[in-house]
DNA sequence: GGAAATAAATGAATATGATTCATTTTATGC
DNA sequence: GCATAAAATGAATCATATTCATTTATTTCC
């Protein structure tokens, strides 16, 4: 009940219990990160401010985990492509998190330096000044989406044939839930990158 | 507090007050719901299971609201448009809803219909039966993020141009939250259906 | 017409969660 | 040593989701 000699608690400690807790759980909350890490529950407000406090240190820590990539000796699409990648991974490392996160989509400082990198890599694609803002955000909602899929449950993609026989079709060579995110992955990456290509060429307007 | 002449509740009533609590505050309760119908929050359970339930229900609701659109009579490129677009204008009807429905991606047998659609039209394309599931997912991805970004609030997108001068560069230009989302929603749609067109002509691989 | 079943609404209770705050104790700077 | 800040706490507040036994009204069926 004193206070200790050497602190219990730190901003660190907090936030590494509420990532374990959403990695195994899917949430977490103040009376279990507590519990976790052994102190009380109001002890906790002495090192952060609010529950979004918290989301907001653990969106940090999802980016700081993963060091950037130079991209500058590649073809802008082999740049792009490892970028649009490497931000999907980390939402990969922690799936659960992910929801927590994009319900609001707030553009961290952390974010910024992969954005920049994007914009320096799409303006040598010859895409017009006007258009790289759009691009950037048209793969970012990519991402994101892609991100949200990845983290729902395993379900039965299996339309009846008689109501949906187009989607049957199209889903009928589906392995798991996560091979069929990573196809689409995959598969929107290429078209995207190969869409910008076309832009920038003016082949389409 | 007796059972009364003509019922009180109806499970439509419910799920118009919690569509109405989320369009203004961004959320619903329990208790506000009741408080908003003049009863009881524990009638509620009279009528829905839990919050799952409702937040299934509104998510049904969105889709309910807008008809599908007749899309065979033109090309696919300008059917994949119409479908994608009209995906996106249910959220946009109701922007403070898609955080509720996102943290849980199920396919609803609401919008199964729109994927069938989509299945169809990208069958016209010519793209190989093998990629029409990725590219209806890859469209989910994008139209999924497009209307999450819608959600989120107006925030001054201004990087200080020492760090990020080509992030400067790129959002120079941009007006209002609204507008930008839009731009960018257009410019994927376009990008993404050129980049189908591509690799439906099998120009990549 | 009346008994039995069912529908509707309720109050009270439980459990979990976020947040505040005054208090106690310990360390630390001067 | 003393003032002050740091650390942890218990207790309290308030909101929320959910359960359940109870009361009353309506319906059904003989």
């Amino acid at each position: 009940m004193p206070r200790p000699r050497s602190a219990l608690l730190s901003v660190e400690l907090i936030v590494n219990a509420a990532l374990k807790l959403v990695d195994e759980t899917g949430d977490f909350s103040f009376p279990r990160i507590a519990r976790e890490l052994g102190v009380s529950q109001s002890s906790l407000y002495n090192r952060i401010e609010s529950r979004e406090h918290i989301i907001e240190l653990l969106r940090a820590q999802l980016f700081e985990e993963i060091p950037p990539q130079p991209v500058a000796d590649q073809s802008w699409q082999d740049a792009a492509r490892m970028l649009i990648r490497s931000y999907r991974d980390r939402f990969a490392q922690h799936p659960k998190l992910v929801p927590l996160l994009v319900t609001q989509t707030v553009h961290a400082p952390v974010v910024m330096g992969m954005y920049e990198d994007l914009a320096l890599t799409l303006e040598r694609s010859g895409l017009p000044t006007e258009d790289i803002g759009p691009a950037i955000a048209s793969i970012d909602y990519f991402a994101l989406g892609a991100a949200l899929d990845a983290t729902a449950p395993d379900e039965v993609w299996d339309p009846s044939p008689e109501q949906f026989p187009a989607l049957r079709r199209a889903t009928a060579c589906s392995g798991t839930s996560a091979e069929r995110v990573a196809r689409a992955f995959n598969f929107g990456l290429d078209v995207l990158v190969a869409g910008i290509e076309m832009r920038a060429k003016q082949e389409i307007y």
